[in-house]
DNA sequence: ATGACAATCAGAGATTGA
């Protein structure tokens, strides 16, 4: 079982690009961040008529999430748990009923810049609530994986320039720290357990050149819990979606399962 | 130090992103 994170900066600008994208991949499982719009806005006939079934978590403007898949998807849920105060549509999960059931996650993450201040503050608390949810998953003793744009560069190899980051709230060691308890869980970042050193990226600024420069920064992230680590089969970076026409900034991960 | 780039909503330019 192939399934993606892709965070496609906006649905609507880049339906043909999402389009192609999974014509060509044949993921059977993606989880879309940033869709930026609301669920009755949202081109269902384009997924829907590839054979998917969809689940979305939208919102006006920001944010937003979703999960397509060409199994079927049950006990959807929609906002992490935690603060019913928070009305930010950035997490969604369902679980896809393949040979083995998975429990998957789709996050799209606070950027929290800038740093210190009131939106560093709702990053961290959210990272709180999600290690939260993190813990409950692992108790369920299950395969589940939690995977989207989790706006952290983990480590200095993670970025092509870690000093340029050093002081945002994407690579803050407070962000990185909340990012390390929730491994130390017992969750494995898949990537990690298969690519080693640098130079491995998923966003690539607009501005100045990055895509040519290779300037780039590892922030779409998958994290399996155990039973779900020992499915991995395989995780990639489709970094070559990055140099295509009207590109998102992020391109695809994804991992394979033996499920 | 600043701006560069893109998407959204709205219908200009502010806001958000990373």
């Amino acid at each position: 079982m192939k399934i993606a994170t892709f965070n496609i900066n906006g649905i609507k600008a880049r339906a043909q690009a999402l389009s192609d994208w999974l014509d060509e991949a044949q993921p059977d499982v993606a989880v879309l961040q940033e869709i930026k719009s609301m669920d009755e806005s949202f081109p269902r006939e384009l997924i829907e008529d590839k054979g998917y079934n969809l689940e979305t978590h939208g919102q006006k403007s920001f944010n937003g999430v979703a999960i397509l898949s060409k199994y079927p998807l049950e006990d959807v849920r929609r906002g992490l748990p935690g603060d019913d105060s928070d009305e930010q549509a950035r997490w969604i999960e369902a679980t896809v009923v393949g040979r083995v059931p998975v429990r998957v996650c789709g996050l799209y993450l606070p950027n929290g810049n800038p740093a210190p201040g009131p939106k560093y503050d709702y990053k961290l608390a959210w990272m709180e609530r999600l290690q939260a949810r993190a813990k409950e998953l692992l108790a369920m003793e299950e395969p589940a994986l939690m995977a989207g744009d989790y706006n952290v560069i983990p480590q200095d190899e993670d970025a092509a320039r870690p000093d340029a980051w050093r002081k945002d709230a994407l690579a803050l060691p407070e962000s990185r720290a909340a990012f390390r308890r929730i491994l130390n869980l017992g969750y494995t970042e898949a990537f990690r357990a298969r690519v080693q050193g640098p130079g491995h990226y998923s966003f690539w600024d607009y501005q100045a050149g990055a895509w040519n420069r290779n300037d780039g920064i590892r922030i779409d992230h998958f994290l399996l819990t155990p039973q779900c680590a020992d499915l991995l089969v395989d995780c990639r970076i489709e970094a070559e979606v990055r140099g295509r026409e009207k590109p998102s900034d992020h391109v695809p991960v994804w991992v394979e399962l033996d499920a």
